[in-house]
RNA sequence: CGGGAUGUGGCGCAGUUGGUAGCGCGCACGGCUGGGGGCCGUGAGGCCGCAAGUUCAAGUCUUGUCAUCCCGACCA
């Protein structure tokens, strides 16, 4: 892409309203547009990295059978009413609307009781299971106080899947399989030396703990107990003796944390299947409950995260995997020619490149190359040209490699 | 929802004891410059969040309201 045609600019100021770096450096590099508290657009390069992280998230799902669906917003009060869900004093915050008929709707939180709905109609047979079913959409709650830039919004981009299986034991494969691959997917967005699994209160249908996978930040709105050897943790809010035996964790061993929730697994039992009437038929023709879990990863807020995270005092940092480009080139000087030749080989190649033709001075180039976070500059000049070499400079640790373009190729 | 802070061109800000709005960035045009957000000149752009009120006169005072951020509560 070439910068002449982006249509966002990078700011010099850092917006006055935002506290939270992920917003602040989000907007000044032109990422992400606020239209409200909590409400963020999403602009031609902060696009492409929360499809990066989709896509990682999408391919870690697919790994362990996910099949990828895409649910409606709009979601009908009767289906919630079955489950007591539609009721503001159970759930506050619903976005609702009405149709023009007068009959209500409701901007879909969570899709537990669609998505069971849904699959009603297809699982009938011990042989329809076990399943996964996950979509990436956008959910609306309507929170009290929405904060820290992407991080707690009032729209925003969940990937949310759903575990259909037909005992206790099978469950708890399917749980753990969705928990193994959360793993990765923290690990693949560089994270994962910062994440851990954390058991959180299961909510009020199930004895059992949820998972919550916690990444360290100031910013976090929970407080974690963590045994850094096991890789473990314990949520605050069950941070109780009793919890610690269960979990087998030794007080002595833990440390006190803030982090943010950035995935939440949660055993469902049979609530919801059993409160829609959904069973399945066993070998013996026997009726039989279905058992469920739930599996959410914040897409939108793991961007935040990693905005956060991946910074300095130059602006972003991306990671390879997650930058909106691999290269940002840079000319200086009378190389039109050359850089717009590499320009064109390098996309040959079928590499994401930045190309920064406008007429500017280089340091405002180096300025936004290093504000926008993308992995490597090249830069060509006469100087370097008079050697037939680029420079080629790590944005996260600075080093400088003077290259022939071939060997920039093949270093790609 | 309780507490605190802030609302002035696109962004960041100034505006004195009330007297009819200014700076920097950005933008447009011209010129210089060209390895770290450079320089000179010209110009466009504002119902001072909104609404009432006080006053001869309100960006400035009063009340209300809306919005944004932060702390707390909440987060199935």
């Amino acid at each position: 892409m070439r910068l002449s045609q982006l249509f966002t600019k990078t700011s010099k100021t850092v917006p006055a309203d935002e506290q939270a770096i992920n917003a602040k450096l989000l907007i000044q590099a032109g990422f992400i547009h606020k239209e409200m508290a909590g409400v963020y657009a999403y602009l031609p390069l902060g696009l492409k990295v929360l499809d990066n992280i989709k896509q990682i998230v999408r391919e870690e799902m697919n790994a362990i059978g996910g099949q990828e669906v895409m649910m409606t917003v709009l979601q009908p009060r009767e289906l919630f009413e079955k489950t007591d869900r539609w009721d503001d004093k159970k759930v506050d915050n619903w976005f609702k609307t009405k149709l023009d008929n007068g009959s209500e709707l409701g901007l879909g939180f969570t899709h537990e009781e669609p998505i069971v709905n849904t699959l009603s109609s297809y699982v009938n047979s011990y042989k329809d299971l076990p399943i996964f079913v996950y979509q990436i959409q956008t959910k609306f709650r309507n929170e009290k106080r929405a904060k820290s830039g992407l991080l707690r919004g009032r729209e925003f981009i969940m990937k949310d899947m759903y575990s259909l299986a037909r005992t206790p034991a099978e469950h708890d494969e399917l749980y753990e399989r969705a928990a193994t691959a959360y793993t990765k997917v923290y690990d693949r967005l560089g994270i994962g030396d910062i994440t851990y699994r954390t058991a959180a209160d299961g909510g009020v249908f199930t004895k059992k703990f949820s998972d919550e996978f916690q990444t360290l930040s100031p910013l976090g709105e929970d407080t974690i107990y963590l045994d850094e050897a096991k890789r473990l943790a314990i949520n605050n809010e069950i941070y109780t003796d009793a919890n610690l035996v269960k979990l087998g964790l030794d007080k002595s061993k833990l440390v006190e944390k803030r982090a943010v929730e950035v995935g939440n697994i949660f055993p469902l039992e049979t609530k919801y299947t059993n409160a829609l009437g959904v069973y399945y038929t066993d070998k013996n023709g026997q009726q039989q409950p279905i058992i469920m879990g739930c599996y959410g990863i914040g897409i939108s807020r793991l961007m935040g995260v990693l905005a956060e995270h991946f910074a300095d005092n130059k602006g972003l940092v991306w990671p390879k995997n997650i930058a909106p480009a691999q290269i940002y080139l840079i000319g200086i000087g009378d190389v039109v020619k050359d850089t717009t030749g590499l320009y064109e080989k390098l996309q040959q190649q079928g590499i994401e490149v930045l190309y920064d033709d406008r007429d500017v001075h280089p340091g405002q180039k180096f300025a936004d190359s290093e504000l926008m976070g993308i992995p490597y500059r090249v830069t060509l000049s006469e100087k370097t040209l008079s050697q037939n070499k680029v420079e080629l400079t790590n944005r996260s640790s600075g080093e400088i490699k003077l290259l022939t373009a071939d060997e920039l190729v093949a270093r790609l």
